[in-house]
DNA sequence: CATTGGCTTAAGTATATTTTAAGGTTGAGT
DNA sequence: ACTCAACCTTAAAATATACTTAAGCCAATG
């Protein structure tokens, strides 16, 4: 298998030797750069196959070098993945059409990392995945939104959460445990009856053409 | 019983034996694999009736390796459940189309396990091989859908799984007694008319070429 | 520190599914 | 053709599952 190349970008040397130790371990070719100015340098000459970028840097911040790397032509279909620190103001990057493809939370846990890595580096050497939007329904993950046929809906964490799962992949009946451990995760214990209440909000919303209900099974995104 | 074979994924060898104790000591043939290309080369080789896949592994994760299984021909119709530790990143594989049939969290309790195996055995319809039917009928487990020529037609569990163990083996006659200890499990005890009810409302909805009775014997799916 | 919005739970209601029951029908073996 | 078990059909009962609503709690917000 073709040696995949990563480009690193953090200000934090501890964190940048963390990272590369993992992933060069997992076998990928890594680079690393400290600042914005370094990383668009050593992403044109490089071209690597995914960056890793921090955002909170000195001078040049992560969406300012995102920005700028998505500049060079030759860049425009580079992955990049922001890494962001828990409670750090996502309002910049949220708000903000950088293009960047992904977001990794710090502290970031090496497994974690590395598998979302994966799936990243799966999602760009196959073939492009087209989340054409079903019906009029389009679900903006930056903005915890959803337009309706070019209404806005904007949408409370779970319930969009909720929504967001159901829509990757329409049609297919996900299982009130799938549901729960990926919208609320494995140690949030919650009731049955809490799905459902959400999902009602959701119909509420939305019209209630779009969620069916499978009984005994679960729930799914209807197609036309 | 013929011995159901189920091939066991993980990288930590604590885990791996933990549980084929627990399997084995349930009747279960199990093999173990430590990585992804080795549990692709045993699969090949062995075909098992249930595949039990780590998510979380070094080089070859879960999904990476389900989806190198689904790409032999002749396992296309393994079942394949992943094993996802607490607190691990879901959203990959809940929305991948990586053709896994189910989600198991770890830790494990022994108990949930095998109840969790045997109800994901029970649905594969045994150790026999499983074929996709032709006619126009094709059967959607993700769905929980038949389409028929395109129409698609949407049942309720108890039709659904009881089309579906007709459907895994069609022109094979199975007695009423294995579909009660498939479809209702061995320890449920219902009257005889409930599957002819079943039945029943499987031919109003399919019409009534499909399912063939044979009387003193049971039913089968004809071939047309 | 009061208010708001979001999340969860509980309880009652509604509905779909599953099972049973009962009488009708069929067909293989005589 | 007769018989009897096996099966079919139907409707109604029983059960399982989901929906709705309201209320309480908590965290974020002003």
């Amino acid at each position: 298998m073709n040696k995949h190349k990563i480009l690193l970008v953090d200000d934090d040397p501890d964190i940048l030797e963390f990272i590369e130790y993992n992933l060069e371990k997992e076998g990928y070719s890594v680079a690393t750069a400290s600042n914005g100015l370094e990383a668009v340098k050593m992403a044109k000459s490089l071209v690597p196959d995914l960056i890793l970028l921090d955002v909170m840097m000195p001078e040049m911040d992560g969406v300012e070098t995102c920005a700028k790397i998505r500049e060079s032509s030759e860049l425009q279909h580079v992955r990049i993945a922001f890494l962001t620190a828990r409670g750090e103001d996502y309002s910049q990057i949220a708000g903000f059409d950088a293009g960047g493809d992904d977001y990794i939370l710090k502290p970031v846990k090496p497994r974690v990392l590395v598998s979302r890595i994966k799936a990243l580096l799966r999602r760009s050497g196959g073939p492009e995945v087209v989340k054409e939007p079903a019906h009029g329904l389009k679900i903006d993950r930056e903005r915890y939104e959803v337009s309706n046929n070019g209404e806005r809906i904007s949408l409370p964490r779970k319930e969009f959460e909720l929504l967001a799962l159901l829509m990757s992949k329409v049609g297919k009946v996900f299982t009130r445990e799938i549901i729960l451990s990926t919208v609320w995760g494995e140690e949030v214990v919650v009731g049955d009856r809490t799905i459902d209440v959400h999902i009602r909000k959701l119909r509420e919303k939305l019209g209630s053409e779009y969620i069916k209900t499978i009984k005994g099974v679960g729930y799914k995104f209807t197609e036309g």
